[in-house]
DNA sequence: AAACCGGATTGACCTGAATCAACACCAGAA
DNA sequence: TTCTGGTGTTGATTCAGGTCAATCCGGTTT
């Protein structure tokens, strides 16, 4: 069923430049782009536009494709046995999503775009095609894996002024990563996805927010963010 | 320097025939396991002791091995950069640790033994050789790295309680996968790493295996824990 | 045996976050 | 314009879990 979810109108985080996409090297080497005298052309493969809070793919679906984020936001939703869901991750512009279809042959959580989003789709078959480099194709694949594969280290720990810190400094170092504003930028998230993401509530997302603005650490209006004097060493000392 | 970690006695999980292994397809892709008229021989390769409080390897290190457990358990610490170290994971036997060496060229965590553990240890070198199974074994390989790639979904999250007994039955799961007894089992985590590793303290985690002790959903002596009547629903029920 | 030590348990108390409730703000509809 | 519904903020109260402290228990040493 469609969900009857006004967003905000807000625009969307990117787009991004496919050299600074997790992707590239792959698409590159499964003729996804094509080559013009040093200069990297647009990808001639297929796009996906995906409205927000409409879905790029849900669980259990068959895994056939490969997306790259190119624009916009999206979160990842965790739908359990029983039902209920719970977001246990966000997709910035240049990260790969689907990698868990090489393994399970479909989607382990439910894929929510939460602004305009542009992603890029690449076939799973176009992986296990007889290419001249599949050697370097595999290569290149195994790499964007392991990097997925690190154990994790990004999880909600400690008191939610912590993890509200976290999420923020998290955000903004993808960003960044991507050439774009780390330090100005909108959440992308309501209240309730927040608080649903860091594993509490609204109203203590709400307060936080407001805490950490009173004290000048960022600077919050509506869903625009601006990171002023915000770290997660200080965070650590004021907890003692 | 070598920490002075008096453990309890307690003997290992495992050990686990190489068929339970993650490692397995790819251990035979790379020739370490001779197969004898279809009989499956012990691994060739070289194994690693590991005494429980020591390392198997440390964040940071070169990266030059794929371990597969072959008994016993390990947790995985992150040191974070201004020093302090908190568990994020467990490895149990038939896992594949160190699968973020393909992308990161070293280890992304401190792996210490809790048991005494014996691990298998292959080479990275042994996997980019030129065999006559390249692509038989890329294709393992990813596939390995797909399972380990999905969005983690395993994060502590909700009352300690909820934590605790996701922590059970996540660890009894992945025992039984091995055909281990995921019934009755030594945690094998002292309170403290537990306490740790669900993000809470060493008392709050005595009083809750307490009371669900007093409940007869599980039997607690020492570290030695058989599950009766846990389960994830009825925790969900219990909290309303 | 007694003394000791580290881990685990239990109790008393306090604090951070959840809960419940009111209200402010904004956008779209009438 | 006013009304209405959804989102966010703020306050009052409650409660789960953190903190501090005492005690217990099993293993080791003397």
């Amino acid at each position: 069923m469609p969900r009857p979810d006004s967003r905000r109108k807000g625009g969307s985080l990117g787009p991004i430049a496919c050299s600074a996409c997790d992707l590239n090297e792959i698409c590159r080497l499964s003729g996804l782009i094509a080559l013009e005298g040093g200069h990297t052309r647009q990808s001639t493969g297929t796009m996906r536009v995906v409205r927000p809070g409409t879905h790029l793919y849900r669980t259990g679906s068959p895994a056939n494709c490969l997306y790259a984020v190119r624009q916009g936001l999206l979160k990842l939703v965790h739908v359990t046995a029983d039902g209920d869901e719970h977001t246990v991750g966000l997709a910035t512009p240049g990260e790969v999503l689907g990698l868990e279809g090489f393994s399970l042959g479909s989607y382990a959580t439910d894929a929510v775009a939460l602004q305009p989003v542009i992603c890029c789709e690449l076939p799973l078959t176009m992986l296990e095609q007889n290419g001249t480099r599949v050697r370097e194709l595999a290569s290149a694949l195994i790499r964007l894996l392991s990097r997925a594969a690190a154990p994790h280290l990004g999880s909600p720990r400690g008191s939610i002024r912590e993890r509200v810190t976290s999420f923020l400094l998290d955000l903004s170092a993808r960003l960044e990563r991507r050439g774009l504003d780390g330090r100005q930028f909108t959440i992308g998230l309501s209240r309730r996805e927040m608080a649903d993401l860091l594993d509490t509530r609204i109203e203590t997302v709400s307060r936080v927010m407001q805490q950490l603005h009173r004290e000048h650490a960022i600077r919050v209006r509506g869903d625009a963010v601006t990171l002023l004097r915000l770290s997660r060493s200080a965070e650590a000392v004021a907890a003692h």
